[in-house]
Parts: structure tokens; C-alpha cells; sequence
DNA sequence: CCTTTACTACGAAATATTTCGTAGTAAAAA
DNA sequence: TTTTTACTACGAAATATTTCGTAGTAAAGG
């Protein structure tokens, strides 16, 4: 069953920076997701520490105490958030057309040929069920 | 040749829904555009009003007196629009994976066979084409 | 012991976005 | 002519989001 609206707020941008990182790394400090960001963003610790404090008020992080640091775990699932994000992304940018988004999407990133198959497999699939 | 970054600042939520509005109907008046909004959003008109003239300052849209108001128009492109907005997507919440996404919304979207004839049809000259 | 280091907590400023109220005005209606 | 209606302009409040500085504190180093 799919959980529409109802559960967590949906994450800002930055949030999303974060549970991303989590989602690929796994229960981390602030310290280590702060290194991450500040690669690619020009951004205070504290300022990430803030936002990780505000995601846990919100239930989108849980943590425990490591020593004098918390570790933190994202609270949601990626594939579902993806979800949630991606339809109300078709919603509002494709006007609720999943497929007009996943032709632009084929037509102008170069996908490998590897990737092309996966998505051929898919469709055969669909196909067959139904 | 894309046009990344550079152009016009890319659009909010709410902006979306009025350049949606007019890129299915045309050049509007304010009025138009609200009524149209006002049946799905709680707003009043002057929100409208004011967010479409600040869309006009932003060069988001461009305008023509008629009579005692103001006929609005789109001064950016679909297509181009939501190539960006699928970039920043693709980017935030797919890891830079347009096949993931699209395995995503073909898996989860109720898409009819026929877009899914119009997705392999797409895929078959992708492959050929390289 | 002191001092430095590496944390958390938290208020509050800085920005960005959305919303609305009020004022001015021209045309339409009475 | 007066009143009502339907616009625009625009300041400013209300929200949401992001950023940072300061304070407190425990452990590590000297």
C-alpha cells in the first residue's frame, strides 16, 4: 500500500542532501556528513548540525548517543520518498503524465546502452502482467 | 545547444502552476489564471496578481495591456523549463540516475499500453541511433 | 591543572516565498 | 452624475528555509 501525504513533511533541498548521504553511507555523525556537503557546498557546521537537529524534530532522522557525538539515522525509506517526490513531480512539472516525463528523460540523457536494456526488460514486463 | 543554469531563475512551485496555466491556455489576464488556480488552491486574487507581477519583473512572463488589464504570456519554454526542472530532479533525488527514474515511474505509474508502445518505440531508436 | 578541541543546544538574523490589505483609477451601471 | 465594479500597484505581514554566532561542556593534550 502506498503512503500518500499523510506521513512525514516532505524534505526541503537540503534535507534531501542529507538523507541522501544517509541512504548511501548508513547511520552517520554530523561530523561526517558535514565533511560530505562542505565538498560540494560552501556551508558552516553548525549550519548542518541545525538542519540535522530540525529533521529529528521532524521524525525524518532518529539518533543515538556515540561518546559525546549522535549518530543518525535516516527515519524514511529512499524508495518511498522517491516516490513521494517523483509524483508530485510528475503532478506539477508533467501535468500527471508519467510517461511524457520518462520519454524527455530518455531523449536527453545519455542513458548507456547497459541501462536501455534494464528499462526494455521493464517493459516487457509491464506488458505481460497486464 | 541547452541552455543550463544561466537563463531565467528557475521557477517555484506556485510559479510553475501559473506558467502550466498558460502554456495549456495561451495568454491570460490575471483573472483567468486565478479563477482557474482558485478552484483547486485557497488564494486571493491579488496573490495571483502580485505573484504574476513579480513573474513579469523575474522576465518569467511578458505582458500586454487590453483595455484596463493586463493579457500575460509565457515568456519560457515548456520543453526547455521542464528539461531543467528533470535535470535538478534527476540530480537531487535520483543521483544523477535518469534510468532509475524512469524505472521508478514506469514501475509505480499506471501507464496505458499505448505509451508504453510510444517508450520502446523511443528506446528502439535510441539503440539504433548509437 | 590549564588549554585546546570537538561536540550539542539554541536563539536569532538573513533569505526566499507566499499572502493579503489598502489605495488609486477608469469604465460600466444605476 | 454618483455608485459600484474590476482592474493595477505596491508595501508589508506571515511563513518557510537556511545560515550563523555564541554559550556550555566533556574529553584529550600538554
Amino acid at each position: 500500500m502506498a503512503n500518500h501525504s499523510s506521513f512525514p513533511p516532505k524534505p526541503t533541498d537540503s534535507e534531501l542532501e542529507i538523507l541522501s548521504f544517509l541512504w548511501q553511507h548508513g547511520p552517520s555523525t554530523v561530523r561526517q556528513v558535514h565533511d560530505h556537503l562542505a565538498e560540494t557546498k560552501e556551508a558552516g557546521y553548525t549550519t548542518t548540525l541545525k538542519l540535522m537537529q530540525i529533521m529529528h524534530e521532524k521524525e525524518l532522522l532518529s539518533r543515538t548517543e556515540e561518546g559525546r557525538s549522535h549518530v543518525y539515522t535516516a527515519k524514511v525509506q529512499e524508495a518511498e520518498t522517491r516516490q513521494t517526490l517523483l509524483d508530485r513531480f510528475v503532478e506539477t512539472t508533467f501535468r500527471g503524465s508519467a510517461a511524457q516525463l520518462v520519454m524527455q528523460a530518455l531523449g536527453n540523457h545519455k542513458t548507456s546502452a547497459r541501462e536501455l536494456d534494464e528499462i526494455r526488460q521493464l517493459l516487457n514486463n509491464l506488458e505481460n502482467n497486464h
